[in-house]
DNA sequence: TTCGCACGCGCC
DNA sequence: AAAGGGCGCGTGCGAA
């Protein structure tokens, strides 16, 4: 019986691709290739390759198949600089585990190949490694095997074996639906390892010159003694050490700043910018200069570009998966947090563009289609949601409209948002109450899940005990079933936004590879993607980009009146784009 | 000296 | 006036 939803391929032939297990050499050019059914059956011998390259790019060209791999990080990095063409898919095995053991309710289970296959063997199961940094594994002669295979073990054989057995659990879903959104996570999750790998390798461009010049202006020439302060901050210090007429002290301590104003007679509960901007002392905008020049310096200063923008690229690490909701992470160099103020170190090469874009109003969009809410869908039916929602129950006041569905989606509750939430649940009771029933789930310790079937994290042992002694009590149940009550109303919506963005991802470098002159993504930030192209053809960019939304809302919602619609950009520099 | 935590702020 | 989900990371600081 086909499934009611097609899984991501680009030439639509679904669902029988070619399947070819992977696995390189401990050291060396060459590896091992084996052909597989989709059940995971070795198909004809195992070929030997002495160029694993080579061999890999003449399969890739003949036959698009789906790559089985341990990880990207020990089988695609590696090919990555020798291949003339990216990959089209893969199954990363590494990826694909605890997608099937949160589904399964074994959370935490260890994840490596080794752990699986130790799983399927009823061996020790080896607990995972530390992450470790790009750096890292360079740095150390001797990295250990990540595999986490026991000795001896062929890690072919292990391989294969994991990988029948993941077909197998894709293949025990009982609900069909379930079992193909949940294919496709696993796709897109796979697909996702890809653009991570591209990405860490193309690295954003970056020109450290003007990120320089703004520092110089901001704070001052670069010290040329490492470790002193520059000089805007140095005269900072002294200013604010004159204003609150005190001893020496450290901006940098809490306790010392916390201190030096209650000298004064000022008394802080915190050192936070909001609490200084309600004190009228002049230190206090000092303190709040004081404090955003430094964080500036400490986090994306000379260091920081020394350490991660050499050679007109900013390369972080992407960590796919790395958070529960199925959000990236990244690891060094803060990837996903550059401060809007140096957006204009990001400029295009000479003859290239940017096209930065991003799914506007992504999460509400996506409560509209989750919950399948006809009024709220209305409302997201293109434009403006926040306007549309502000002009049918917000007497046009945009602004409410928009905190009221935040605070809906966060769980929030204090402030004068209450007349905000009733107005909401009165006029959109089905969207409303899916946020709500997620709640109530989460305070009573249950699983939720995203649109395409990926799992929170049940409650900890702490959690059962504390919500246990507590039993229920008070009117709305302890802290912290109320917490995790919040964690579960906002998991359904981030976590699907999640899956709708990797289907984005997967679907955009599929049209981007079809491109001539490689156009190539360089950035993805939860909800925004940056496309580095030749400038003739960032229009055809544009057009993947917005025919990608599309794909990505068709496959993870199906039908639905709601719209994805992606605000995009063609600038030379990053900062321009907004 | 090293490690882990709290804080605070950057991004979504 | 503060508030409410998810992160990474630099700094200070006390414990080990």
């Amino acid at each position: 019986m086909p499934d009611p939803l097609p899984s991501i391929d680009p030439n639509r032939r679904p669902p029988m691709t070619p399947r070819i297990a992977l696995v390189p050499d401990q050291q060396g050019r060459g590896g091992r290739l084996q052909r597989l059914t989709e059940q995971g059956e070795p198909v004809g011998g195992v070929l030997t390759a002495r160029d694993l390259a080579a061999a890999v790019a003449e399969l890739e060209a003949a036959e698009r198949p789906r790559w089985v791999w341990a990880a990207a990080e020990s089988a695609y990095v590696p090919l990555l600089a020798e291949l003339p063409d990216r990959l089209g898919r893969c199954h990363d095995l590494r990826l694909v585990e605890p997608l099937l053991l949160g589904h399964e309710g074994r959370w935490g289970a260890p994840r490596s190949l080794g752990a699986a296959w130790a799983r399927l063997r009823g061996l020790p199961v080896p607990d995972d490694l530390p992450e470790a940094g790009a750096a890292e594994a360079q740095d150390s002669l001797f990295a250990p095997d990540r595999l986490q295979l026991p000795p001896g073990t062929d890690p072919l054989t292990a391989v294969l074996a994991v990988h029948a057995e993941q077909q197998r659990r894709l293949g025990a879903f009982e609900d069909a639906a379930e079992r193909s959104r949940f294919r496709l996570l696993v796709a897109a999750e796979s697909a996702g390892a890809l653009a991570a790998a591209e990405m860490a390798a193309a690295g954003l461009p970056w020109r450290a010159e003007v990120h320089d010049a703004m520092l110089t202006e901001l704070l001052g020439p670069r010290p040329t003694v490492p470790g002193t302060q520059p000089a805007r901050l140095a005269e900072l210090s002294v200013r604010l050490q004159q204003a609150l007429g005190s001893k020496p002290f450290n901006p940098d301590s809490h306790t010392q700043v916390l201190k030096a104003f209650a000298d004064q007679g000022i008394r802080l509960s915190s050192t936070r910018v909001w609490e200084l901007r309600g004190i009228d002392h002049p230190a206090a905008e000092l303190m709040i200069r004081y404090k955003e020049l430094s964080r500036i310096h400490s986090a994306h200063g000379w260091a920081w570009q020394d350490a991660w923008a050499r050679g007109g690229r900013f390369r972080p690490e992407y960590v796919v998966g790395g958070v529960v909701s199925g959000r990236w992470a990244s690891r060094g160099g803060g990837a996903l947090q550059i401060p809007r103020v140096l957006r204009r170190a990001v400029v295009a090469d000479p003859g290239w563009r940017l096209v930065v874009a991003d799914a506007a109003q992504l999460e509400p969009r996506v409560l509209a289609a989750l919950s399948e809410d006809a009024a709220l869908a209305r409302s997201a039916a293109g434009g403006d949601l926040y306007q549309a929602l502000a002009a049918t129950a917000f007497h046009g006041e945009r602004d409410k409209a928009k905190l009221g569905l935040l605070g809906a989606m966060y769980g929030q509750t204090s402030g004068d948002i209450g007349p905000l939430l009733a107005i909401l649940r009165q006029r959109y009771p089905v969207a409303m109450g899916y946020v709500e029933a997620a709640a109530r789930t989460g305070e009573e310790g249950g699983i939720v899940r995203s649109r395409l079937g990926r799992s929170c994290p049940p409650p900890s042992d702490a959690w059962l005990d504390l919500t246990e002694a507590a039993g229920g009590e008070g009117e709305q149940g302890p802290r912290s079933a109320r917490a995790r009550g919040r964690f579960t109303r906002n998991f359904v919506i981030q976590a699907s936004a999640a899956d709708w963005a990797l289907a984005l991802i997967a679907a955009l470098r599929r049209r981007l590879a079809e491109l001539p002159d490689h156009p190539h993504l360089v950035f993805f930030q939860h909800d925004e993607v940056i496309v580095h192209t030749p400038a003739e053809l960032a229009e055809q960019v544009v057009s993947a980009v917005t025919e990608s939304a599309a794909e990505a809302s068709r496959l993870v919602f199906g039908p639905t009146p709601v719209q994805f619609p992606m605000s995009t950009a063609v600038v030379e520099c990053y900062a321009d784009a907004k």
